[in-house]
DNA sequence: CGAAAAAATGCAATCGATTGCAAAGGTATT
DNA sequence: AATACCTTTGCAATCGATTGCATTTTTTCG
């Protein structure tokens, strides 16, 4: 910087003041040395300028990984969601810093925000244990997750309409004519139980009894689904004439198992996905799924991430979902 | 960190030595101040330490996109790479800062290294242009590149024996009687061009003869490959029996074509795919596939990166594939 | 025991951008 | 012309960890 200033003849006060812009420059020394700036490819220091400023523009974004699953590294909803929080924060003028539940291990306020590695945090899954997430927000962790928004926090989370999704889904399949809807989730996982009450909600809207034998509490896995499918098929036969899933890929290893069995899509057996990831309209048949708009869920945590940087009150949020009916349900 | 060493009875510089574990401070002062630390929660600033230090342990990873195609952000492949990136990185003690061509818009030297954002910059892609890291790596940033491996170029280049890949993907649907084989991907890209060289080498050792007219060079996307399936076959009629797909996303588009006009899978058209993406064997047909190994090529990326942070020299080398044979050929 | 050598610790400068406050330059008013 | 006032710029302290060098403490050994 004090190259700069010396090839603009100011002291480096001025020059900081001009490419920040303050208005307290003469316009005419301001744009000067900002052309400057670019003809030399000047760059500040960001450490500098951090250790000065306190603030960082970063945002950890933490990939909370179910422990003993390989789920999020495969699932490409996740990293969908990534891309999109890539996008938003950018567009505030933040960068992303990737991390997983590993390299920040348990204590997530004193690793980022102590720290100054970044200015705030947006989790990305509620997993099964929200402890570390709790405990980051009650030190001061500017926080968002991502989550079910109906789970009781001290701090905001943004979500699908997971009930409504579980609704619709099931009760697309029943509006059909299936009946018998297996439930493809862990309802242990705050989201997925939400979606599994919401396949309640639709049974006895229409009049009918779920069964509970239909629930499979599996891993959020392609494979989980596949074992699933084959064991309960093998044990009782084909009892069952619809699959709620809790993702879409989990409805692709559900698929695949019946495709294997010949058993025919949509006839036999109707399906409906979650997510709606872009393989899901590839599939043969495409697969009926519940969209999540993970763009707007992105701007709305960082919406409130920014809100919680600026002191300002921030809020639990939903996001709109939608029915996509493909092939594989009618 | 004053606070720290008062705590501790000592000085800040020798706080800071026990916590960098400079051997110069005696071996009892140090875990005493190491557990101090511990217990209180202390973390260093990260802003301050990376001024003083000039070095920031952080690695930018750039998404290349492709500017008018949406490949990256929905290709599970990708983002594996990415994720398998994380991995290696954080075993080495860096984080990792994503990026796209986006936020860093021309020049990634200025805007990562000279800034002091990060220590070194990984190229995820290759694009169609190399301009922006020729120009990075010439200006002095430690760089390394995925991609194809046999690219002259001023940096180290990390990729697959993509002209391996490509061979043994046409040799094993020639060995399984399929002669008339369709080449799916963009020749003009580096890495697709090697594995369309592949491709042509099979077809030399078996003494057959390539029809240039099969080669389709579209963008890698499966709505792309979608759409050139079903656009040949209506205007020439079912007129090869085999398929080399330069990614699994793009075999995943091509099978829609094909299982939508009932064409037999592998018995009318054998179709091998290219990367091994997590769904590629819950597909029906499984997908016979050319893995790429992420989690090695991660591996030597960071190390390539690594030499030339610590002065040493750098060099590209190649990642061994391996064919996986599943029903969508056999 | 005393001096020299070795080990352990502390002092203070440094990294580079930012910013409160002071100073300099300019304009208007009486 | 002198004063008051506003605009523009510069001085110098600051953020907090690190590190070369100096200093203190401990050990060694004649």
């Amino acid at each position: 910087m004090s190259d700069l200033a010396k090839l603009a003849g100011v002291s480096t006060s001025t020059a900081s003041r001009a490419l920040n812009n303050n208005p307290v420059i003469k316009l005419a020394t301001r744009e000067r040395i900002q052309a400057l700036a670019k003809e030399h490819n000047f760059s500040i220091n960001a450490a500098a300028s951090r250790l000065r400023t306190q603030r960082t523009n970063v945002v950890a974004v933490i990939l909370n990984l179910i422990e003993h699953t390989e789920q999020s590294i495969n699932d490409p909803f996740l990293l969908k969601v990534v891309g999109d929080l890539n996008q938003a924060l950018n567009d505030k003028g933040y960068e992303l810093l990737l991390s997983n539940s590993f390299m920040a291990k348990d204590d997530w306020y004193n690793y980022f925000i102590n720290s100054r590695r970044a200015d705030g945090i947006i989790v990305v899954g509620q997993a099964k244990s929200e402890q570390k997430a709790i405990d980051a927000a009650k030190a001061g962790a500017p926080l968002v997750v991502w989550g079910d928004s109906n789970t009781q926090s001290n701090y905001p989370i943004i979500g699908s309409n997971n009930r409504l999704g579980g609704k619709l889904a099931a009760q697309h399949l029943i509006e059909n004519g299936h009946t018998r809807l297996v439930f493809l989730g862990d309802t242990g996982h705050a989201e997925m139980n939400e979606r599994y009450q919401g396949y309640l909600d639709a049974h006895k809207a229409a009049g009918l009894t779920a069964d509970p034998t239909l629930v499979f509490p599996i891993d959020l896995t392609s494979q989980a689904a596949y074992n699933a499918v084959n064991e309960t098929i093998l044990k009782r036969g084909l009892h069952f004439d619809g699959i709620v899933s809790c993702s879409d890929m989990v409805a692709l290893g559900a698929l695949k198992a019946l495709k294997e069995r010949y058993i025919s899509i949509p006839g036999e057996v109707a399906i409906v996905g979650f997510d709606d990831i872009a393989m899901a309209e590839l599939l043969h048949p495409a697969l009926t799924t519940i969209r999540q708009n993970t763009r707007d869920a992105a701007n709305k945590m960082v919406e409130q991430l920014l809100n919680q940087l600026n002191g300002e009150p921030a809020f639990s949020d939903v996001i709109d979902i939608e029915l996509v009916v493909r092939k594989s349900s009618v």
